[in-house]
DNA sequence: CTCCATCGTTTACACACGTAATCGACTACG
DNA sequence: CGTAGTCGATTACGTGTGTAAACGATGGAG
């Protein structure tokens, strides 16, 4: 699949974790008003609708977030795609713990039995691809 | 809270960046006065001593490390293996980006053409150790 | 014994984060 | 039109984190 051109990661802003769950129902569906992820976050997190909106605003501040207008309110849509957060984030962890290899993670996932009989055949697969 | 019979290595509390810096130096070697880690980081770091020192002592307190004395100082230890540690971030990487499923974070490490040629020989190896 | 170089400990402070109440503006119902 | 409800924006506040100076104890050099 052809790279998209901007493949840089957003502004060097950090999300959070409270945040990356708002992130996380608007990948699922966007664009969403305030109370639309409020409905989605709220009662399994334990938060409150004015917890969203402070992190929707964090959010948009950290250009993660963009918005329209929809007569009063706003509709947040993400501004970055999941799959570069997820590559940040995983090369990050590659990178501090496992000397910036994969091969040790490998390892350290199939020592603790974090591998699934599906996930094996998965990764099989994909190594047959890589390797063509 | 009942004194749950924890077997599991960690207490609750959480690592931060700068105090996984300092672990990573005493799990290297150890045990450390608090100078002989500061000569290992705080140049890299741009850390000065006493930053050092906070983040020894804040270790102990999350008993990460342990201490002897050593006549009017301490030596540091770390009180936690660090496979222990590496497993646990790693889990949760995995849990709150792949759904706690590995295959689709080998698939994004695949994706964005962070496996070496080695990563990708060595994994194939795991795997036919996993299989047998 | 005295004094200084070092320890660990205490205190400091700004910024990020989690969590939320409140406020001023605006819309929609009556 | 006015008023109640709803929106985003502003403000708040405790805790964790990064970074460090100041302080008090203490052991070793003279």
């Amino acid at each position: 699949m052809a790279a998209t051109p901007e493949a840089k990661a957003q502004s060097g802003e950090r999300i959070s974790e409270a945040e990356h769950a708002v992130m996380e129902v608007l990948w699922e569906e966007a664009p969403l008003s305030a109370q639309d992820v409020c409905a989605k976050v709220c009662a399994a997190r334990g938060w409150s609708l004015p917890t969203v909106k402070t992190l929707l605003a964090r959010l948009v501040t950290k250009q993660a977030l963009s918005t329209t207008r929809d007569g009063k309110r706003f509709l947040y849509s993400p501004a970055m795609a999941r799959s570069d957060y997820v590559g940040t984030e995983s090369r990050r962890l590659v990178d501090r713990l496992f000397g910036g290899r994969a091969a040790p993670l490998f390892a350290q996932l199939a020592q603790a039995e974090a591998l699934t009989d599906t996930d094996i055949a998965e990764i099989e697969a994909l190594l047959k691809e890589l390797k063509s």
